[in-house]
DNA sequence: CAAAACTGTTGAATATTCTAAACGCCGGGA
DNA sequence: TCCCGGCGTTTAGAATATTCAACAGTTTTG
């Protein structure tokens, strides 16, 4: 039950927070209601500021002080990933998968790119962990398997289910097959 | 992203949690290294604390400030259940379970059957560890101590809260107590 | 290039919090 | 009963946070 505390660094916390939120001190400091001097010196360690002076800074964001000690922002500061950056992750030789953002905690959600070559297939087992998953097929076609369900999906064509339920991925077509996904919680 | 916001009565908040472990507002004082002073005119929300000043104080239980703001602890102070409170699951006509605590939120636990010997006692300095532990008296009786309450417990009785709350377990009765306990995470 | 508009920082004055030492209250023992 | 030790509260003064206004640097605009 006890969170992970977060740095008690609190103003390069709040120097960081406010950047990701696009303000300038003197902009956060007219919508909380404090001066831009007062920002100044909290995010320089120079003084450590009363809750209520807190308070109404985060309020200008606008962010909960739960919220506000409780997120790592460092590890999430990356909002944008090039191409290059995915981390790339093999299943044998048929199915590979590139990741959105591998490098950040506490994520809720995790994105997938997952590429089928002809004949791949996840096993007559049938794959079964926790939460939900979705995703939209991109190119090429793939043959899902959802308990007793099963259809074969085309470009643009989606599926919604819950991970518990026992589920099969194949692609029995002459082409690869491609398709964006999206898990939560994440399962690696 | 938001975390539904916690009361912003710091005061009632601080007092609330330091009544929950059991401590006095000089022994608070005494292990943050702050007046008993400052956190009575904290509780009483007359002064708005500093950042470390709140944190010194909450060092002091202890806690993280991300916990602070984050737990619910007005909503989690229920620790003793009365047999009549448990909650009753039904699976078809023949399998019934009945739950402790289906109100509180975070549970992940695994369970234990203990027993207590007439006069055991797991001793004066109380225990504390990670995880949340939770228990059903079988049959015997049992005196628990969590923070500053205490309760002897009867068969059908139930048991739920932090195990960083220091916490003892004792058996006055002059027959043997068997009791369901779960733990999370598994402390040994 | 210069002026204007913005950025974050700083020093002196003000406002607030924190400490230290007292207070009043209550319960337990001689 | 009185006294002692504990509790939370209060007050004046010391320590700290915040404001106000000015400063220097950078980017934008003309």
């Amino acid at each position: 039950m006890s969170t992970t505390a977060p740095s008690d660094d609190i103003g390069t916390r709040l120097r960081l927070v406010r950047q990701i939120y696009g303000l300038t001190q003197r902009e956060l400091a007219r919508r909380a209601g404090v001066t831009n001097g007062a920002i100044s010196l909290i995010e320089q360690n120079r003084v450590s500021p009363s809750i209520s002076s807190l308070k109404k800074i985060l309020d200008g964001i606008p962010l909960s002080l739960a919220d506000f000690f409780t997120h790592n922002f460092a590890a999430s500061d990356q909002v944008f990933f090039a191409a290059a950056e995915l981390t790339e992750i093999a299943f044998g030789e048929t199915v590979s998968m590139r990741m959105v953002g591998g490098n950040l905690k506490e994520r809720a959600l995790q994105m997938l790119q997952e590429t089928y070559q002809p004949g791949a297939d996840t096993g007559e087992e049938m794959l079964r962990h926790q939460g939900e998953e979705c995703g939209i097929i991109v190119s090429g076609s793939l043959t899902i398997t959802v308990g007793a369900q099963e259809k074969t999906l085309q470009p643009g064509d989606a599926y919604y289910f819950r991970s518990d339920i026992p589920h099969r991925f194949r692609n029995p077509g002459p082409a690869p097959c491609v398709l964006i996904s999206a898990n939560s919680p994440p399962s690696f």
